[in-house]
RNA sequence: GGGUGCGUAGCUCAGCGGUAGAGCAUCGCCUUCACACGGCGGGGGUCACAGGUUCAAUCCCUGUCGCACCCA
């Protein structure tokens, strides 16, 4: 016996422990079956499971389930990513906090503890995806800074500076002065602050009294001014390209230089040069070959060291020892003390409010400091030439389309990937440094050694590169290094490439892009044919989730709270191409009563006596009712699949919502109810079998939304053993003998029982009041299908009788028309004639409006004579039956008339 | 400034040339033997605005306004 209600929390640890303990969830290797392979864009180690997981997580829990039911052998790899700025920053608070240091630990020991945290309190999220129900295969988890995947970092790493693609370079780079590493374009996010345009005047060389006035949001690092641009078309300063300014506080001469990338409507229209601090500025410096001198150190204090031979004294614009003062000082304050001393020198012209995006760093917030440093980079341009010919292709496709455009806007102005940090936790760059410098990169010591002595013809001492990868470097090789890679493995020939990778817009340039550049080079072929592009969590009003505004809501409180089957569906409804998905409680909560349906629905029948019938053969069936309801049951796994088939993750969830409640338990239950009352006869147990069935129709279709509700049924009423819905095989449409007849006689009746439901409802009729149904003009086969429906009719129309109308109209009676026949309800003279009237006439004023409607289109000439035959024809039967539904109203209408 | 997406019932959204739809909310009735996490019924929309194409436009085109996001 099914219990009264659905215990979740119950349930839902039972089964899945049954699932993974008996390893349901695993791939097969061996197996003959097509596979069908989605790779977890792997989590950040230090995270925990927040609502942007769940929905990624349960769209690939569902498309993995649902795939894996159609018979595939399904591979949904888990695994984490070891988030080197994240987790060093996570344990470095921790040490912070015992009153030690990574530097008083030394690196060897930090990465003891770094491990040490992680075997303790990292991947708490694998733990957390199982409460959502997702079926990953978990013995194949992996760790991006296993020896297995550190080994095909170290191999990549080496091929591409071999094919010369990855190189040291010194560039201006994103530089976080808090944690004192590079960090890529990518995790630095542009904040408006609101801050000050400074106009500073420079002086002119050789010029007493002429100044050429510069406008400045970061007057602190004036002090590395090269130059100073102007539009080469701008005439106010023509004559001064050529020339020279004096740097204030500096004295250095700088060369005026026209340059387009000075805006002549922005500020003065000249601009000072800071080369080695401004992406834009180190871009002139190089056109004019200016000095790239650095003026801020590693946490973006002042540093004179390349500038100190420059100081040099000009009377009431430089002075050195002002200059000397600044040593060390913090940016913020050298630019307090710089402002005051220019402005004492009457060289602030003036300050205006300006609001400007400074560059924040996404990990940790420190505004970024652009950073003349050496680093190592990813020749990223080369790489995507064939990632964006894979996409144009359609070898690898997006979903929705249009993300491809983002795609392709970013992979064509791709710059070169900085992939060095100056961090501890992560893959150590395989390069060594003898002592003079040169550089050799290899597998492993001992093979740089050797390459060592071939160069020097001795052995020399060598150090490794202190630095280590960008994590995405080895995320990017995910989908081939879980699966063995560089080993040969059986894996790898049958799960790469893999099917689909799903995740938010957010992360194209992340995951996708370096995935399909990666893997392109390395496997030769695209890591994916399909990527699944979703929208991001907001919360019920349309905001973004965050901790600031407090509108984060936690998935495993829903799931407490409603079950995870609630959650997932919820998510899964809301889950349109390309739409955010704006998720409440609320909306979890009334979900949650769908599941309860399923399970109310479920003992309903259990308690008449359903069960799965071995060898149940539709074509057998008998019964309008039985034949209907599985050919429903048809249509809507036909609108299930082909939803999931089109990433509709949303019509995939009505298809099976609307099915099971609107139509299952709306239509059929009741209509089931009379014959089932008739106990052990041919007819109930026709009923019973289909109902088995299209039970198990919609457990099986349910299934990959819903797996937790829609297991413990199938369990319990013995469709299969334990566990055993997650490989039942997906529906699939069965042949029903006559549908179309099953369909127009069950039409019908809904549509009798909705029109008697209507008018009684519009009397006023209270439902305790049974009232005869008589059809006026109805054909004999009408009468007959009442005849059949009799029972059902009675019950959910209200009927004390059924049956043709014997003579005259009774007094006081009700009326509505169906098809040919009128549906009369005697109201024994309880009815309000004036009541009555009103709605008669309402209804015909509703058909007269079509029918006027249609019979002007078909009065246009032009529309006779250009429209499709089919949709005149259409039009022309419309006409017909609004104007029968006009003359059998107002008939009924005259009917009354007199009474 | 460049780009993308979106403005349809109170809310969330579907539809995308030929009769405007769903869920939720709302209102009315009902404790009917699976379910009140329920049943039945009703009301509610110049499909943002203005032009254009077409026999026909919510749907296609152009422009305007508004919102969101991405890139500079």
């Amino acid at each position: 016996m099914l219990s009264k209600t659905f215990t979740p929390a119950e349930a839902e640890k039972r089964l899945y422990e049954g699932w993974e303990g008996a390893g349901a969830f695993a791939a097969d290797p061996q197996s003959n079956a097509r596979p069908f392979t989605i790779m977890i864009p792997p989590p950040n180690v230090t995270g925990s499971l927040h609502m942007g997981h769940a929905l990624t997580f349960t769209i690939q829990d569902t498309l993995i389930r649902w795939r894996r039911m159609q018979g595939r052998d399904a591979l949904w790899q888990p695994g984490t990513d070891h988030a080197g700025i994240a987790t060093q920053m996570v344990v470095e608070r921790l040490l912070d906090g015992e009153g030690t240091s990574r530097q008083a630990l030394g690196r060897e020991k930090f990465l003891d503890r770094v491990w040490a945290w992680k075997a303790e309190s990292g991947g708490s999220i694998t733990t957390q995806l199982r409460r959502l129900g997702a079926s990953l295969d978990w013995p194949r988890e992996r760790f991006t800074m296993d020896e297995g995947l550190s080994r095909a970092v170290r191999q990549v790493f080496v091929r591409l500076y071999r094919e010369g693609l990855i190189y040291r370079d010194r560039r201006l780079v994103n530089w976080d002065p808090e944690f004192q590493s590079a960090i890529s374009d990518l995790e630095v996010e542009s904040q408006e602050v609101k801050g000050h345009l400074w106009h500073l005047r420079y002086p002119i060389d050789g010029a007493p009294d002429r100044f050429i006035t510069v406008a400045t949001t970061r007057p602190e690092t004036m002090l590395g001014d090269t130059g100073v641009a102007v539009h080469p078309t701008d005439a106010r300063y023509r004559d001064l390209v050529g020339r020279h300014a004096i740097l204030p506080l500096v004295g250095r001469r700088i060369p005026i230089v026209a340059d387009e990338y000075s805006d002549p409507e922005k500020g003065t229209g000249a601009v000072k040069i800071t080369p080695a601090h401004d992406f834009n500025d180190f871009g002139v410096g190089q056109r004019h070959d200016l000095a790239m001198p650095t003026v801020l150190d590693l946490r973006a204090r002042v540093t004179l060291e390349e500038i100190a031979a420059d100081l040099t004294p000009v009377p009431g614009v430089a002075d050195p020892d002002f200059v000397h003062a600044l040593a060390g000082k913090d940016r913020a304050e050298a630019r307090k003390l710089i402002v005051a001393e220019l402005e004492r020198l009457g060289l602030l012209e003036k300050v205006e409010p300006h609001t400007h995006a400074v560059p924040h760093a996404d990990r940790g917030g420190a505004v970024i400091e652009p950073r003349l440093t050496t680093q190592w980079f990813c020749d990223a341009a080369t790489l995507a030439k064939p990632a964006i010919a894979a996409v144009e292709s359609g070898r690898t496709q997006f979903v929705p389309k249009q993300w491809e455009n983002t795609f392709f806007a970013w992979m064509r102005d791709i710059q070169p990937w900085c992939i060095s940090r100056q961090l501890w936790w992560g893959h150590r760059i395989p390069a060594w440094y003898a002592p003079d410098g040169s550089v050799f990169v290899a597998h492993d010591e001992a093979e740089a050694q050797a390459q060592a002595r071939e160069t020097f013809g001795r052995d020399v001492e060598l150090t490794q590169d202190d630095d280590v990868l960008d994590t995405w470097f080895s995320s990017g090789l995910w989908p081939f290094s879980t699966l063995g890679w560089p080993e040969q493995t059986p894996e790898l020939a049958r799960y790469y490439p893999g099917d689909v990778l799903v995740t938010g817009f957010d992360i194209i340039f992340f995951w996708v892009a370096r995935m399909m550049m990666l893997g392109i080079h390395v496997m030769e072929d695209v890591p994916f044919h399909t990527v699944y592009i979703h929208g991001l969590v907001r919360d019920e009003r349309g905001q973004k989730m965050s901790k600031s505004k407090g509108n984060v809501i936690d998935p495993l409180a829903l799931i407490d709270e409603f079950g995870a089957d609630a959650l997932r569906f919820s998510i899964c409804a809301l889950t349109g191409p390309g739409r955010d998905v704006k998720l409440g409680r609320a909306r979890v909560e009334s979900d949650r009563s769908f599941v309860t349906k399923l399970w109310n629905a479920a003992r309903f029948c259990e308690m008449n006596g359903v069960r799965p019938v071995a060898g149940f053969d539709p074509v057998s069936l008998r019964l309008p009712l039985t034949r209907w309801i599985v050919d429903a049951a048809n249509a809507a796994v036909a609108d299930a699949t082909a939803a999931l088939e089109a990433y509709r993750l949303n019509d995939y969830a009505q298809a099976g919502y609307r099915f099971t409640w609107n139509l299952f338990c709306d239509w059929f239950v009741e209509f089931a109810k009379p014959v089932l009352a008739e106990g052990d006869t041919a007819d109930a147990n026709e009923v019973r079998a289909a109902a088995a069935h299209v039970l198990g129709t919609i457990l099986r279709l349910l299934h990959p939304v819903m797996p937790f509700v829609t297991e413990e049924l199938w369990d319990q009423f013995g469709y299969g053993e334990a566990c055993s819905l997650i490989h039942a095989p997906w529906p699939e449409a069965v042949p029903v003998p006559d549908a179309e007849a099953a369909r127009a006689e069950l039409d019908w009746v809904v549509r009798l029982i909705g029109e008697v439901r209507t008018v009684r409802s519009e009397m006023g009729v209270p439902p305790s009041v049974k009232l005869p149904v008589w059809l006026k003009d109805a054909a004999p086969a009408t009468l007959a299908r009442a005849e059949r429906w009799r029972e059902a009719i009675g019950r959910l129309a209200r009927a004390a009788d059924l049956g043709a109308l014997e003579g005259a109209l009774p007094k006081g009676a009700a009326q509505s028309v169906l098809d040919e026949a009128t549906v009369v309800l005697p109201l024994e003279g309880a009815i309000d004639l004036a009541a009555e009237r009103a709605r008669l006439e309402k209804e015909i004023a509703k058909a007269a409006d079509e029918a006027g409607k249609v019979e002007r289109k078909l009065a246009n000439p032009d529309f006779v004579t250009r429209a499709k035959p089919e949709v005149v024809e259409e039009n022309r039967e419309r006409l017909t039956a609004a104007r029968d539904q006009v003359a059998r109203l107002q008939a009924a209408l005259g009917r009354i008339a007199g009474s």
